[in-house]
DNA sequence: CGTAATGTTGAGCGCATTCAAGCCGGGTGG
DNA sequence: CCACCCGGCTTGAATGCGCTCAACATTACG
């Protein structure tokens, strides 16, 4: 948790991180009905979250990487209402809820952490909810490829290369599309000479035209 | 906000209710970019919020009466990253977050109100989403039906009949789709007697054949 | 090395969109 | 009181984007 903390808050803090916990690729961290208790910040690894209808069919709502939290969807109900699957094996910090609200009421600065985070996800989500509203297939692919190098950056990863830990299926329910569509529209980017992409492995080569693809819209 | 408190909780929570707010129909409690300061909760009235694309578009992120809060977007960047619009004319109270902070420190149920109050709001935001990324046009609208009515049910209101307080295109816009997609699927649940339309007013006939059109989905 | 999972590509279709015309209802002013 | 106007709503016809179905290619993995 990268926050500014004085040593003794910081110190309070390391107290509230319970026990580690390792998760192994397609496993899940936690499921839909089960019992709340704890929210993880990812240490190593990768993460969807995703919510199941009736049905059977089911929606990815985020992809989840190294210093981001997940879990915050079981708090209303005390059971969580979405599965958390580990797309490659992944560690965490179990961080226990009560022991989180007993902390940030002691420790301004956690309480504030803990209200950022979850407003965070709130304006996330409101950012996914436009993309899925409002955006056409290649707007949509380029918006989560920005969105994912973006966040690779910050962590001292490549601005231009990465590799997909989902599959295109995962890419698709994410996207509000099929497998087929997230494929083509891959295919589209690289005879544009957007991007290269082999399997998983994508270099991005004219990042301006992916963000014009976003900017443009159907203005264009 | 109805939770259960002793007396003496409740005396503090009456401390953070600041001022009362009243908005005309069609102007904004806060916009996009303005500073974030409070919460708000309705008293009155209806609303409807929603984010904007660089490019003019914007995406109705929800419809929220009275019971509701708003301004949870805010906290993170201290600043409003949508738009609040009356829908007719309301009134809020408004909940300085400095104290709402300061307060949930010392009245512990009130801290786990307002941790259940986002944590609400993200799965809310989930149930979107897997509107918006998997459903047809009739599941929508018919998703969207339910949901409005079960919320006016829960405040007194019928369970059948409902007014509309938004025009069709800003239901579209909340459901992924164009205001003449938003008509056609009222008119086809009016042809299969489902619903009676007439403008704004609607009477839900057969509450179960939404159901069905909600749960059966692509696997009819 | 063989099998299953994942990804690519093609052809045809269908649902929602686009474009366009007309309707309804509420409000305003003559 | 009626004529008019304008925003909101409905409906039709044609288009197109993404989906479905299907075949094949590639990769991962036991």
């Amino acid at each position: 948790m990268p926050v500014d903390l004085s040593r003794e808050e910081l110190e309070r803090i390391d107290e509230l991180v319970g026990a580690r916990r390792k998760i192994k690729r397609g496993t899940t961290l936690f499921r839909n009905g089960e019992k709340f208790t704890s929210l993880y910040a990812i240490r190593t690894g990768f993460f969807k979250t995703c919510v199941a209808a009736e049905d059977g069919r089911d929606q990815v709502t985020g992809f989840q990487m190294a210093g981001e939290v997940v879990g915050l969807d079981g708090i209303v109900h005390d059971h969580h209402t979405c599965d958390a699957v580990a797309l490659e094996d992944a560690e965490v910090c179990v961080m226990p809820f009560d022991r989180i609200e007993e902390l940030s009421r002691e420790v301004t600065s956690l309480q504030r952490h803990v209200h950022k985070i979850m407003s965070r996800e709130i304006v996330r989500e409101h950012g996914v909810m436009l993309l899925l509203g409002s955006m056409r297939a290649e707007e949509r692919l380029a918006t989560f490829l920005l969105n994912l190098v973006q966040r690779l950056h910050a962590r001292g990863f490549s601005q231009s290369e990465l590799i997909l830990r989902m599959t295109r299926e995962e890419i698709g329910s994410f996207l509000g599309l099929k497998l087929e569509t997230v494929s083509r529209t891959f295919s589209r980017f690289v005879e544009d000479g957007i991007v290269e992409v082999k399997q998983r492995h994508v270099r991005i080569l004219n990042t301006d035209a992916l963000r014009e693809i976003v900017n443009l819209k159907s203005a264009g």
